[in-house]
DNA sequence: ATGACATGGAGGCCATGA
């Protein structure tokens, strides 16, 4: 079962992008991010014409977030993150497909820092660290993906001495991050790739794809159920390349099937 | 090391992004 998450920076903008990764990468469930669409304009009819199933929180303008899936029905657990009735952003959205539970966000960039922004920021990692506290231990694969606008540490930042005072990169959003992967959480390119450059996004500013000037900053976490049965996981840098392209590359992990199977005495 | 891009909304530039 291949799983991917794909910030396309507008929906509708990236369309011919997105349907022409769809069909080369074929993954089985994508988490889409900045849809910057509301719900009625998300674009369903040529995904489903792939043969994609979609559940989708969209917001006028900005944000925006979604779940695909072509292995069978999207069944939606949450939409939005619990914790603040107030919280407007579309960013959050959550669901179980073919036997994985799923959740896709986009975690606020926050910049200006300090600030209102930044504030928002840190009080969302609050809210997801809250939330996914109550996923970790569940008995069943669990994979949260999407852009979570951190960069872990030094190695996920062509340079990282230019990042330190930025929203992206900064000491307690690095340690948010790291208070997450503490209650147990695998983060999945990371973990199959130790010691690898690997980027995600590239500014569209001053050739920066081309010089590889780039951050890791989506990411997939899997709780230990889940990371039992990864196998392999990657970025897709080729869409980067194309024309009028995101500014995100996809990112996809490999789930085997089936676990190890463990064999019960009776029944 | 900021913004040389790029989005979408209601414009004829603005807010936002990372």
């Amino acid at each position: 079962m291949k799983i991917a998450t794909y910030n396309v920076n507008g929906v509708n903008g990236r369309l011919p992008v997105l349907l022409r990764w769809l069909e080369l990468a074929q993954p089985d469930i994508v988490c889409l991010q900045e849809l910057k669409a509301p719900d009625e304009r998300f674009p369903d009819g040529p995904i489903r014409d792939l043969g994609y199933d979609a559940a989708w929180h969209g917001q006028k303008a900005w944000n925006g977030v979604a779940i695909l899936s072509r292995i069978g029905e999207i069944h939606e657990t949450r939409r939005g993150l619990p914790g603040d009735t107030r919280d407007s952003h579309s960013r959050y959205i959550e669901a179980a497909v073919g036997g994985v539970l799923v959740g896709c966000l986009y975690l606020p960039n926050g910049n200006p820092r300090p600030g209102p922004k930044f504030d928002y920021k840190l009080d969302w990692f609050a809210r997801l660290h809250a939330h996914m506290a109550t996923l970790v231990g569940l008995d069943a694969p669990v994979v949260i993906a999407g852009d979570y606008n951190v960069m872990p540490t030094e190695r996920d930042v062509y340079a990282p001495e230019r990042w330190l005072d930025d929203a992206l990169f900064a000491p307690d959003v690095r340690k948010a991050y790291a208070r997450l992967l503490g209650q147990g959480w695998i983060d999945a390119l990371r973990h199959l790739h130790p010691d690898a450059t690997i980027y995600t996004f590239w500014k569209y500013l001053r050739h920066a794809f081309e010089r590889d000037a780039g951050l890791r900053i989506d990411h997939l976490l899997l709780n230990p159920v889940a990371a039992r049965r990864l196998t392999a996981a990657d970025v897709d840098r080729e869409p980067r390349r194309w024309k009028k392209t995101s500014d995100h590359a996809p990112v996809w992990i490999e789930l085997a099937e089936t676990p190890a199977r463990r064999r019960r005495s009776g029944r």
